[in-house]
DNA sequence: TTAGGTGCAAATCGTTTGCGAGTAA
DNA sequence: TTACTCGCAAACGATTTGCACCTAA
């Protein structure tokens, strides 16, 4: 919380930059929101400060992530999704109802090491949700109509 | 091969659709790519029939789509990219240098029973490309002594 | 004749860029 | 003074929509 901030603060300075009210006010927004589009942490900081433009916002979170303080993943289609750095976790949507679920990263240290094994390749498990579907849909598409391939059998 | 392009026939006369020139031709350029963006099977179908327009290319994926046909895969930041269903595997994408490796489905095996088994969750392993940093970046970045304030996305 | 399919232009969404003015060190 | 910051407007890339025309059943 402050140590974030404390860290930021400091980051900015030694590389000449300023600790600003904007910045201040995306880091909260990003903090307070956990999970949240730029245009969402603009309507979030425009409660305190209407002025504030988005095109600030994005500068700001580009600069945030630089500087290791917050780190986005893509969800699905739309906007990217800016949470604090700490805030670390696996994302599952679902690709039928968009519902997303949040589950520990430990799931994929297995894999994670397979692919650092087989492939040289260091996974970063909270960057990328992963898609399915939910126990709901899973459930009513079992039910339903089938898809193409499916009915070609 | 011919059997997709019979199943998709009588997938669209089923439901009172027509197979077209542009639906042929997109399907084709799909096929042949192997992995594309809507720009690209657009350009390859073009070379065809310039007429078509992009935006029967989009239609046309969305419905290929939905009949189960193609399937669409989020490689990173832009756009989205099409391949026909049979053409399974795990994208590994390197956050560094857009780097894109192609690692059998079975690596998610495992984690596919953890998520169904605790959260009911059903993984579908090829719709999202799994980031991180491919052998060359990670070595890079290792050598370069970056800080945490330094970390990038 | 009617539903389906297409091309074209315009709209939309998310994001970036150019620029001029303001401000802290 | 000199960077650094910001807001605003415009540009931009990817995608969608509205609409008129056209064609197969």
């Amino acid at each position: 919380m402050v140590k974030t901030q404390e860290t930021l603060r400091r980051a900015l300075h030694e590389r000449g930059l300023r600790m600003t009210p904007q910045r201040q006010l995306v880091l909260d927004a990003v903090r307070e929101l956990e999970h949240a589009t730029p245009e969402q942490i603009c309507a979030r900081v425009q409660v305190q400060a209407p002025a504030v433009n988005i095109t600030t916002v994005y500068r700001t979170l580009d600069l945030l992530e630089r500087l290791g303080v917050v780190r986005h993943t893509h969800l699905g289609h739309g906007a990217p999704n800016y949470s604090v750095r700490e805030h670390q976790h696996v994302h599952l949507v679902c690709h039928d109802c968009g519902d997303v679920a949040e589950v520990p990263t430990e799931l994929l240290d297995d894999l994670a090491g397979s692919l650092r094994d087989r492939f040289g390749f260091r996974l970063d498990a909270t960057h990328v949700a992963l898609s399915g579907a939910c126990t709901a849909c899973a459930a009513a598409r079992r039910t339903e109509g089938r898809t193409l391939e499916e009915a070609d059998s």
